[in-house]
DNA sequence: TGGTACATGTAACATGTTACATGATTAG
DNA sequence: CTAATCATGTAACATGTTACATGTACCA
């Protein structure tokens, strides 16, 4: 069979399935909530990513539960390819940030409109900083070998949270706030 | 026609068309060091798309010139087109960054090889910082009117880098240097 | 005269997005 | 009893990636 390499995506998801079956739902839930500061996808993505996997025999359905639950789990193939993965050097981040395309064309953009974009965006991240930091305030709840690496990732969202905020709090009034009452 | 909004990536390139025409190539460059920080294309997509744009009439080529150059120039539709799409709001950032889904699945990777990933990725980072403060500290050479812009995405990278780096060097030992010589 | 950077483009495929369709269960 | 949330899934399409093919001009 020798399937190709995974993707990050599917490889996400095996992740999560080595600490038991979960269902497609799960898996979404799961993975907004875990990975979702630095990988986005989407529920779509998940049903599809664990079709092709069924199908590749790296995870296996089990028995519907309550509401239709359709849990899997992995299998030892599912093991291996993840294995595989996770060996190979991850490769650079991706970054698409469409508000600085409109900064950057800022020239072209109605001033007050790029202002209120901007404010917007600052509110979101203020928002996103406060989840963290609640996160962070909480006790820890997942299995206890996570803790170190859980928290590293979450730490990078704090840290990523905290430049943004403090970028858009740096900006010039020019951009932030053109029209002062 | 009316052509469905324009993707972010074709707005990027109608973005730089609005200071005179350029060749697919010219684009690429513009785009890998302009705007390469937060939204990253591919040549082939820079084809692709100016191929498009100019079927539906936003872009027009010129005459080939040395070295087959192939110059393209915005059109009134591709100024309409812009403005449009800089009228609507910005959708919400995606990162991905498969070198954190290494680290939140550290416990299914090798300690000595996450290291070694870590290590590489702090390294690339800090090139990239030194690259924004070389940049930073160079004269300005763009149009007078994309300094202020120009400058606050760059701020954006700076803050974003440095922030990054600190994270790094925040890891503990655990992750970062697990087999202490 | 040979390597590097310039320059355009296509093909095939993988991945991501959006919208829809369907139904079960729970909480109020 | 009804709205919200849980839950699965498909279809169609847009976008992104990788690999290849082709050739020009510059410069050491």
């Amino acid at each position: 069979m020798t399937t190709r390499p995974l993707n990050a995506t599917a490889a996400s998801l095996l992740g999560f399935l080595h600490d038991g079956p979960m269902t497609g739902w799960d898996l979404v839930v799961a993975a907004e909530k875990r990975i979702g500061g630095f990988w986005s996808l989407t529920q779509s993505q998940v049903y599809r990513e664990l079709t092709a996997m069924a199908a590749a025999g790296l995870v296996e359905a089990g028995e519907r539960g309550r509401r239709d639950r359709k849990p899997y789990a992995i299998t030892d193939a599912g093991r291996s390819a993840f294995a595989q993965w996770a060996a190979r050097e991850p490769g650079h981040e991706v970054i698409r940030f469409p508000l600085l395309l409109s900064v950057m064309f800022g020239k072209h953009v109605p001033a007050e409109r790029l202002a209120d974009f901007v404010a917007v965006h600052r509110d979101r991240h203020a928002d996103r900083l406060a989840d963290y930091e609640g996160r962070r305030a909480s006790p820890w709840d997942g299995a206890p070998e996570d803790e170190p690496y859980a928290r590293a990732t979450l730490e990078f969202g704090l840290a990523y949270e905290r430049a943004v905020l403090a970028w858009f709090d740096a900006l010039p009034r020019s951009i932030a706030d053109p029209t002062p009452a």
